[in-house]
DNA sequence: GTAATACATCAAATATATTTGATGTGAGGT
DNA sequence: ACCTCACATCAAATATATTTGATGTATTAC
């Protein structure tokens, strides 16, 4: 069973690393294929494939295949989705708000 | 030097860990206070400060000396941050967009 | 001053993430 | 069928993140 902060930290793990932030601004510049990344990224053909299953886990990129080739480009619908995720996590609880510290204890 | 990468990479790993994930939680509903965060969360105090310190490091929380209780919440201006760097990350760039694959090569 | 509390920091132990090299799989070309 | 290419997957090696326990620092209470 995973819990919601295993689904929530799966899709941040996207942002979270430095390869998969240039492989994102690659993306953002357009659909690419994997060998096109891993000329543009000079990484591993394995390791890029690693990222690239973090990446679409997260729902912030699609693959698309076409015949012996994999494209990856960026998914609006999952890319929403984790702006509106991130607002909700960071957003304080007004209703519920209530300031508790060792001195009330 | 830092490059932009680590940088941002910094700002999301607030929310790519379970633990802190949880505390964010936790501060969504108010101001809380070290001692308060370590029982809620069943870790050490030694652990808590690790995150902590990711956390503050994000800027998406902020602390508050008081005597000597440190105060932790979230920061309004760092989370709002977050989101627009969050909407950038992932916003395709319509206007480099080009579509690169093996078959242009 | 001494002692206790709250937290930060360090070093070592442990756990998890990432890279590497080898092998597997499926698509296409001959 | 056989071969090659593009990528996925596995296991081992390596790197990084996290936890633990010990110690340090600042604050408060006495």
């Amino acid at each position: 069973m995973t819990t919601v902060y295993e689904e929530n930290a799966t899709v941040f793990k996207a942002f979270c690393d430095e390869k998969r932030l240039r492989i994102l601004e690659l993306l953002r510049g357009g659909e690419k294929c994997a060998c096109v990344l891993i000329d543009a990224l000079d990484i591993g053909q394995s390791a890029l494939s690693y990222h690239m299953k973090i990446l679409v886990a997260s729902g912030v990129v699609e693959s698309r295949q076409e015949g012996k080739w994999t494209h990856y480009r960026i998914s609006e619908k999952g890319s929403a989705f984790a702006v509106e995720r991130l607002k909700q996590l960071s957003t304080p609880d007004k209703v519920s708000e209530k300031n508790i510290c060792c001195n009330n204890r």
